[in-house]
DNA sequence: ATTAGCACTCTCTATGTTCGAGTGCTAATT
DNA sequence: AATTAGCACTCGAACATAGAGAGTGCTAAT
């Protein structure tokens, strides 16, 4: 007995199944809604052939059929060439991930992530709006011919860097020079300011109005990814170990109200005012946060612009330390933030 | 009726075992292990009266008690002062966070991320061993008068930024012509070796000193951390989503494996002669991944240096989809730190 | 004021039972 | 000879029931 066509399509047709609805297939399924040619009886011939050549294995009797190790090998190397991507949706891809390559993580997010290992508790951080900040200088590092790392230090010492590619050569020198002259005539605009003036600009030199046009698309970038997502979130994970989630469904809830961010925002805009705060359980009058407590501290970042970071986590607490960590944490990034402004 | 000393010792015990067990607390418990000279009955009473307080709530008649968040709130606000970490913890946790505040993301850690954003499965990255990459170039950006941010630019394109502090006074074009001079005796030093070299440079100026001494601790915390951990891990999380994973105990030993990394460097490793390849199931040889498939591919970064990228998730698994994601990612990583590299 | 004792309540676990999905086999059909 | 209809059989999922145990509230004794 051997592997013929038609096994190979109900093989395929069982693993797609099963893909799909993490379900054991039966017979029935197949007939019905894979090969409509044959009859449920067919196909248990098939699927029990299928078995004893090992490639679907029986979870207990009366159950259907779930594919092999050996099975997804046999798909992997010979049953999905046709289902390659097609080039547009490829393309999209690649695009969206190269540019999320070239943003790099910046402090804040770092804190925040630092803070959520620390507690073992899921972490927020709001970056203060970034249309108030002002460019306080921006400097092109070479990384070779073809690309440049932009460094942007705002007033709030808030640097955001970037990868910039032109298809010019590089040199070493005239990117600093070019640095020192975009930094004198870019300070103290704001990003939204200092895009249109990069805009208007002209150089006659070809290079030049290159790197422009790049640093002008980062500024806007910029722009653009502050006004929806200053609000990132960090160990969400960590919450999974806690016993009040050993209930998948439960836990699923949580995670999926953390990731939605709801409320979350408005809950750190409208405690700005004050240095640090607790909101326990449905004190904090979101939705969903029936039994999560979220701890806030904020954090300066000179001139006056403020940021918020938080610890989210169970009611049921160690609030003492989570306090403790929480405020070490605001104090620090604070601290490095304004020492950065202080120029 | 009002909280007097002794309700609120028997409030923070219950609060504290609830903290510490999440399992509803019983009067008997209070008695033995928090408060030996009363009677369980005596407690008994008094956990009735915070009851109708409204601090204390039974989830169902025959079950101990459990805080509320207005018992939270008491013990936030006023039970929990003397609770604040030892001096020497505190500075621990600050000083552990500060130096994690000052390495940034790299390049390849934002691959995986991404990567497990658009599989939604797990995603692995080992970077290529940092001992043998070759120091291209350095730069030292102005942040402010006391901070620099440090851009090492390796022979493999990954760049490394750290910030530097500094107590002195920084002056762009000094730091530029710093910059110029170290990068002509670093290039081609592997790591080790520069902070060997900068060891033993001696300026006389105390400014450079500091800012040589400081690059060079930045060169031996790179070369320490790669050592270890040069295998990151990102997104685990979205196993949960899966049914296989709806048992929670299922869902933490999944989560455990990953978290582990057992045998998952090996396999990276082993596998670096082939450029993409699959293992599903049993077939990685890896303690408990049987029911778990793992796709990688590999980069290179220029110099013939190898990386490996990879997708983790349960055998049952949309294989064409996920290879294509992974076979992108590759393919954009190597041509990212590839392009860095031909200098 | 405290505590021992006891009846009571309610969850948790184990056990039993039913229901249904899916199989394998046999006999009939094409 | 291949396919299919029919049927008995198996086994897990879902539901129901009973018993054990933890914890309470109340009463009476200390």
């Amino acid at each position: 007995m051997e592997l013929d066509e038609r096994k190979m399509c109900i093989l395929k047709a069982v693993i797609d199944d099963y893909i799909s609805t993490a379900v054991p297939v039966g017979s029935r399924t197949i007939s019905s809604k894979y090969i409509s040619g044959l009859s449920s009886a067919t196909i248990r011939n098939e699927m029990s052939d299928l078995e004893e050549l090992g490639y679907l294995v029986q979870p207990h009797v009366s159950a259907g059929r779930v594919p092999n190790a050996k099975a997804y090998r046999l798909y992997v190397d010979s049953m999905c060439e046709g289902d390659s991507l097609v080039e547009e949706e490829s393309k999209r891809f690649r695009e969206d991930f190269i540019s999320r390559l070239n943003q790099l993580n910046d402090v804040a997010a770092g804190a925040a992530e630092a803070l959520s290992d620390l507690t073992q508790y899921a972490s927020v951080v709001m970056m203060p709006k970034q249309e108030e900040l002002r460019i306080n200088s921006l400097q092109l590092v070479p990384i070779n011919r073809a690309t440049a790392l932009v460094v942007v230090v705002t007033d709030g010492g808030i640097f955001r860097d970037s990868i910039l590619h032109v298809s010019d050569m590089i040199d070493h020198d005239g990117l600093y020079a070019i640095s020192r002259i975009l930094t004198e005539r870019l300070q103290n605009k704001t990003l939204r300011e200092a895009q249109e003036f990069l805009n208007v600009f002209v150089t006659n030199a070809p290079f030049e109005q290159q790197v422009l046009g790049g640093i002008a698309d980062l500024a806007g970038k910029l722009e653009r990814q502050s006004a929806n997502d200053n609000l990132k979130l960090f160990g969400s994970h960590h919450m999974l170990q806690y016993p009040e989630y050993y209930d998948v469904d439960k836990a699923r809830n949580v995670l999926h109200a953390l990731r939605e961010k709801i409320g979350l925002i408005d809950l750190l805009k409208d405690n700005a005012q004050s240095d640090f705060s607790v909101h326990i359980g449905a004190e904090s009058g979101i939705q969903g946060m029936g039994d999560l407590s979220i701890l806030t501290a904020f954090y300066e970042v000179g001139h006056g612009h403020r940021g918020a970071i938080g610890v989210v986590g169970p009611t049921r607490m160690p609030y003492p330390k989570v306090m403790n960590t929480l405020r070490i944490a605001g104090h620090a990034l604070s601290e490095i933030l304004t020492a950065n402004y202080n120029n």
